[in-house]
DNA sequence: TGCCGTTTATCAGAGCTCTGATATGTTATT
DNA sequence: AATAACATATCAGAGCTCTGATAAACGGCA
């Protein structure tokens, strides 16, 4: 029945398909951010909320989904566990009765500032060594299939 | 409070942080990739474990996982609904007591077949009008960003 | 033979993500 | 003013993913 082959060979390297290889690019660097963000209890997708926050402070739980293009349930689940873990704030919308802003407490303040040094670090470790025409066409290459018209 | 950017437009574009435009573009491709197969009720991941039991039959679950760079609960998981779904079956390992082998049904193989169609185009879209060597480029750093070294 | 470390499988609990459905508040149309 | 359309929030159910813990089977070594 054939031996597997290791990592970075054969179908598991260079020659695999995309899909494959761009869920398991972002699926190992999660695991690392996730790792180094262990002793704060902050998840990467907890991360990138608070660093939204903290760019366009005072959005709804909607405005957070559209920016992370998730569904507005998922940014719910993520909200309420920084709710829970009090690195955020909801205050109602003055202008409209259903809106909730929401701003980052002190302390999320305060464990965004450690965690983004971690993660940064980490960013510039994936781009050690790469051409600068190299880090431009991953760059440009990335935004692209995210468009919806990538389809 | 500011108004919110566009997808592609500033950090959400070419600027944005690399951990960010990984994530999105992976989630992006996910969400095609599974909007394309909804009538073969079959996910991402199923289509990625049903395609590495075609090219390498008969092993475990534990080998799998190792194959697809997840934990052994984890492709636990995905192995019990893709057996729910009768596209594949375990049978106990002749040498190993604990061991159950795996396989693909008739009914697994002949999905993976139609899914395999629509995959496949949907990668060729994501590398259309892309010079040799930005995608050579870009294979390269996905497959240097997967391996743990790369930390 | 009997114990120890490894591998396989599984249970429990947690977070992220989706689709679908529902309730409520705001805005535009008639 | 009443209705329709839209946005916000939330509940329910499902799949994927992790960490941690448990149990069973195998292999090697004293």
């Amino acid at each position: 029945m054939g031996d597997l082959p290791a990592v970075g060979e054969g179908k598991r390297g260079e020659d695999g398909h995309l899909g494959y290889l761009l869920r398991q690019a972002a699926h190992a660097h999660r695991q690392r951010v996730e790792q180094r963000l262990g002793d704060l209890g902050l998840t990467l997708p907890q991360f990138s909320v608070l660093t939204m926050l903290a760019a366009y402070p005072g959005h709804s739980s909607a405005d957070l989904a559209r920016l992370a293009l998730v569904t507005p349930q998922t940014m719910s689940v993520i909200v309420a566990n920084l709710l829970k873990a009090g690195l955020i704030v909801r205050t109602p919308h003055r202008v409209h009765g259903r809106i909730q802003s929401i701003a980052l407490t002190d302390a999320g303040e305060a464990t965004l500032g450690d965690a983004k040094q971690r993660v940064y670090a980490l960013e510039a470790e994936m781009l050690r060594d790469l051409a600068p025409e190299a880090q431009a066409a991953i760059r440009q290459w990335l935004t692209r299939i995210t468009q919806p018209e990538a389809a």
